[in-house]
DNA sequence: ATATGAAATTAACATTGACTTAACCCATCT
DNA sequence: AGATGGGTTAAGTCAATGTTAATTTCATAT
């Protein structure tokens, strides 16, 4: 997580980079506007924290200038302007998040990675683990495995896995099967079931799916 | 823009309502944890501005619960707590941001409005990157390339692209296309969709529009 | 009013892809 | 061995979507 510290007071530098470092940033100080501008167009941060007031320029010309060429990583602004106007002017410039000095160092910590959690997921959205290697986002609708890949399912058997994970470990019966996927009156035929438990079993291997003779199957 | 304001102070809501009207905002107060959570699971919001102490629960819990019910509406707290660890721990929570009481009305609007970011195609003047290789120019309305070419998409497209923007990656379905690009009892056939998806796609090659069958569309 | 051109919508056709089905194979139990 | 149930494969079907072009609508100027 390289994370590029613009902020001319040497001794606050030094004391937010300690702060970071801890958290496991990897910090990247810079002392004026124009060495910022270059290494921010030459190299690519996660995330930049950003004085207002440089002895060379302006931190907000800084965001939008990022912002106007195309470079979206997320910017707090870190500063002792603290009118709500200020804070205004921040956001439009192409800000993600504004904190005033002085700060704790906690909440500093707390607004940083709730920035990276939104670049990263775009939303914020709870993962559902199961099957140790898998976890399933409600938000898209998609399996994550443990090696980083998403694996987009078919509708039925997304719902196939849905009244797995909803049952948790019971036996779920033809019946329920049908009753949930298809409804009273449409069912097709046992074929169909069986296709569909084959298809979800090849798109997730390390998934047990536990076949019980003449009654249904179940998560091992 | 539909935004529950859930806040136990009959008087400071009374004053959020007011300013946050005045700015265009389409006010739901809600006075107690039991009300807000049933209408949050019935309706949907575009913004949730939560008072962390209730007198029937706890504003941390309410957005945990609505995150674990993949309810990704952006939330943010509102309230007297000010410490550090408060902070964090609304983060945490499933919070977007955080504003400690007493405050600016200009900031808490600001600050609204950078969540939306749908304040960006109004008011803002800086350039919205997306799909990595395109600048939305909120000021003409335009797109820019990469390469520095400037596309100028029609007006219908346009409103497409910016409910997939206001979505992120977040499926949109077609009701929600026609409720935005059209309004209720003037949608036009199913076919006008596909029809502007179809030209959208050809305008901007590099976006990736996936299709979600018999749902909506989304982006990568 | 009327004509014009651009954009939005509709209609028709082509293509895709998910679901179902049927046939076949293998394992297990009596 | 025969019967039964489940796994596997591949082909068929139909609805959903992509694509193109014609038609309608709308805004504007004449």
């Amino acid at each position: 997580m390289k994370l590029a510290l613009i902020e001319d007071d040497l001794l606050l530098s030094d004391t937010v980079s300690d702060i970071l470092s801890a958290e496991g940033f990897e910090i990247f100080p810079f002392f004026s506007f124009d060495n910022a501008e270059t290494a921010l167009y030459e190299e690519r941060f996660d995330m930049v924290v950003l004085d207002v007031n440089l002895p060379d320029g302006n931190g907000f010309d800084l965001a939008k200038a990022m912002r106007r060429n195309a470079i979206g990583t997320p910017i707090l602004f870190l500063t002792s302007q603290s009118s709500a106007e200020a804070v205004a002017l921040g956001f439009e410039s192409g800000g993600d998040d504004y904190l005033k000095k002085p700060f704790e160092p906690a909440e500093l910590i707390a607004r940083l990675k709730n920035l990276t959690r939104r670049s990263f997921f775009h939303t914020s959205s709870s993962f559902i683990p199961f099957g140790k290697h898998y976890l399933f986002d409600p938000l898209s609708q998609k399996i994550m495995t443990a090696e980083g890949n998403v694996i987009t399912l078919h509708a039925k058997e997304l719902s196939l896995l849905k009244l797995f994970l909803l049952k948790s470990t019971e036996i779920v019966t033809y019946e329920e099967f049908f009753e949930e996927l298809w409804g009273i009156g449409n069912e097709p035929g046992f074929d169909a079931l069986r296709a569909h438990i084959k298809n979800l079993r090849k798109a997730l291997p390390h998934l047990e799916i536990e076949t019980i003779r003449s009654l249904g199957y179940r998560l091992a």
